[in-house]
DNA sequence: ATACTCCCCTGTGGGC
DNA sequence: TGCCCACAGGGGAGTA
């Protein structure tokens, strides 16, 4: 579910509430969700620590807490996490609660797909999936040279290639179809056949989307919820992602889906080459 | 290494 | 109306 965009404001709608909070208790409810770190579990290694801040990397929230520790989440498909500042009844959906000194932290998650990790906090590069991160797209490291050089020998198409978080972290399928939109680039085209100038462009688009998909608070496409439980606003921008079937914004023409490496890919035909 | 497909889950919406 | 299937903001495992 939530892309760079949403986890930056869950990160941020969260930080206020969390940081100098300390866990006075754990509740797994679904215990599937939440893995510690060798032979110490997950609840012995939060209760009592405290909160220090909040870190984003790609679509993976960082919580750090006090003696070394950090916890890794990744909300995946439908994943939550909701402040409380007093005490909540657990919703069918609750995996976990984390009962704090003020307030309560609630981890929600109807698929099951997300995932909390309690880490030593030097071990969190190691965390699968946060070892091979590409390059953070709002960055101004970020360039359309490293761009073109993290697609460069990629046999798959621009789409399968950005959503690859190894090549860059952060876009999921809704931002990489408004990016390649705004770009004028199709999904199909193969990933390292961009010229230069087309690289500028999406290189552009993407941070520009990104930016505005923050600004408005995320997408709340269906499931997405910030941390006080609030909708983002983004879906009201979107202008591909969602709307096969419907005109194109810039041209007229009807706007197609095609399955590509698995994921739907919505864009124009006509625009997008 | 790279690039596919399948799979983990539950809920929803469209077609029949 | 009800049932069935396909599909959903993701990514890991397994396979060629």
């Amino acid at each position: 579910m939530p892309e760079l965009p949403e986890v930056e404001t869950i990160r941020r709608t969260l930080a206020g509430h969390l940081t100098d909070a300390r866990v006075t208790g754990v509740r797994l409810i679904w215990p599937g969700a939440f893995q510690g770190w060798g032979e110490l579990d997950f609840a012995g290694i939060l209760t009592g620590k405290r909160i220090q801040g909040l870190e984003r990397r790609g679509k993976y929230l960082l919580i750090h807490l006090d003696e070394g520790w950090s916890l890794v989440a990744h909300m995946r498909m439908t994943g939550r996490l909701l402040y409380f500042s007093a005490s909540q009844e657990i919703g069918p959906h609750t995996r976990g609660v984390f009962e704090l000194n003020q307030g309560e932290l609630h981890f929600q998650d109807v698929r099951k797909f997300g995932r909390i990790l309690a880490v030593p906090s030097a071990a969190v590069n190691e965390v699968r999936g946060l070892a091979a991160l590409g390059p953070e797209p709002l960055e101004q490291e970020f360039t359309p040279d490293v761009l073109r050089n993290r697609l460069r020998g990629k046999k798959t198409c621009l789409k399968s290639a950005l959503l690859d978080q190894r090549v860059l972290a952060g876009l999921g399928n809704i931002y990489t179809d408004e990016a390649l939109f705004r770009a004028r680039l199709s999904p199909e085209r193969p990933a390292a056949s961009l010229e230069r100038e087309e690289a500028e462009k999406l290189t552009a688009a993407i941070k520009e989307v990104l930016k505005a998909g923050i600004e408005a608070q995320g997408t709340s496409f269906r499931d997405y919820r910030d941390a006080n439980g609030r909708k983002g606003e983004f879906q009201r921008s979107l202008q591909v992602y969602g709307r096969q079937g419907q005109l194109c914004t810039a041209c007229g023409g009807i706007l197609v889906s095609k399955r590509l490496g698995g994921r739907t890919a919505v864009f124009c035909p006509a625009c997008q080459v």
